[in-house]
DNA sequence: TCCTGTGAACCGCTTCACAGCT
DNA sequence: AGCTGTGAAGCGGTTCACAGGA
């Protein structure tokens, strides 16, 4: 299963979640692709990686195909989730809804201010850094979100490493060295707002290099 | 400039960085590859775009080169931002201190909440989403941050267009249509966990198709 | 000798175009 | 007629491999 497939998958889950609360059936490749934002070839392409779902002539049955990603994501019982570093970032995603009925549930988060350990989020109790390998290990945390500072990233990093935890999520703004096994993504977002700034000065005509130079995009 | 080399351009502004604030002054393409997680082949073909800045036998010089990848990505003139939609995840970004010296400066806040309208983040007011359109147009606001509810997101994209606002970074998990000169980026917290699961899920010898599959990514 | 800069090969993903099924 | 599934072409990006300069 192509990397860049794996990617887009969740996009249409997310897409046809909401075409079954508002109790629509079937869809053409053509409509899911608008509701992604990508091409419909690309769609069909993609789903028939899944197996072949589709119906010629007619389209692709909504809650069955929610089914078949749902089963090639995996997401069918709940995977154990761990956030480290309670700041503003740690606690809007501790605070997001999203995770349960996904698939995803959180159950620790840790901190290394002593203020804070001892403390909750939510339901969540907030535990000292010093003890995450053990708990992460002990809870079977699947995957671990990163959210201290830059300082701090690599070191809580080797920490769920050791604990087996094989998928973090990098919200600090550092490349983190990991072991080939484990799957690592990372959002920065200055990084995001850079990429933006660039694109946003060459599209307001103020461009460094040479002549007027016409720049577009629709990422 | 090929929109894969923009994209990395500043993680290697944000390492080289740091390697300033170290007072080294001279690394190869090969100690800067370790540092951002990429090739060094890549790291030179990437830096070949902004001219020929190394000295073949040595390297590139640190501070030099931090100047021109500032340079191409305008990172010269602060770039007004605007966050709509101060739930946990706007307040976050609103207190993120990244901006101010990377070129961002966050010039306005807005929320549909009447409770929430005349508070504060920081030092800056939060103001209704009824004055966005002719707010953002007055500062000049170049790149809107989009954190509000799903339902809300198209609805504050089409006002920030109003706006002539060209560069967006929605976090709202939905995908959102603008025209084609507006550059679009998205950050979905729920598809990047859905991914890591996948992965996961392979790592673990539980996959559904076939066999087990070595993952391994570096996004 | 060391390291850059770059043509060329390579690779994966996207898009096209159409055969095939309903 | 309509829409899927897919071989094949096209494209952008990565990596190789080495010429060339310090």
């Amino acid at each position: 299963m192509p990397e860049a497939t794996v990617a887009r998958l969740p996009v249409y889950l997310r897409a046809l979640s909401e075409l079954s609360n508002e109790r629509i059936t079937t869809l053409s490749s053509e409509d899911l692709a608008v509701l992604a934002g990508v091409n419909a070839a690309q769609v069909r392409k993609d789903l028939s990686h899944l197996g072949s779902y589709g119906v010629r002539g007619v389209g692709y049955e909504v809650d069955y195909l929610i089914r078949q990603i749902n089963r090639e994501l995996g997401l069918t019982g709940d995977r154990a989730v761990a956030i480290v570093g309670v700041g503003n970032l740690g606690r809007a995603l501790a605070n997001y809804d999203g995770f349960r009925g996904r698939g995803f549930e959180i159950v620790a988060a840790f901190d290394a201010d002593p203020e804070k350990v001892g403390r909750s989020i939510g339901a969540i109790p907030i535990e000292a850094v010093s003890t995450l390998t053990e708990v992460c290990r002990r809870r079977k945390v699947a995957i671990g979100v990163v959210t201290t500072p830059k300082n701090a990233a690599q070191e809580v990093t080797d920490r769920l490493v050791d604990a087996s935890v094989v998928s973090i999520l990098n919200f600090a703004p550092v490349v983190l060295q990991v072991p080939a096994h484990v799957t690592l993504r990372q959002v920065d977002l200055g990084v995001e707002l850079q990429i933006l700034g660039f694109y946003e000065r060459q599209a307001s005509g103020l461009a460094a290099a040479g002549g007027g130079r016409e720049a577009l995009d629709a990422g």
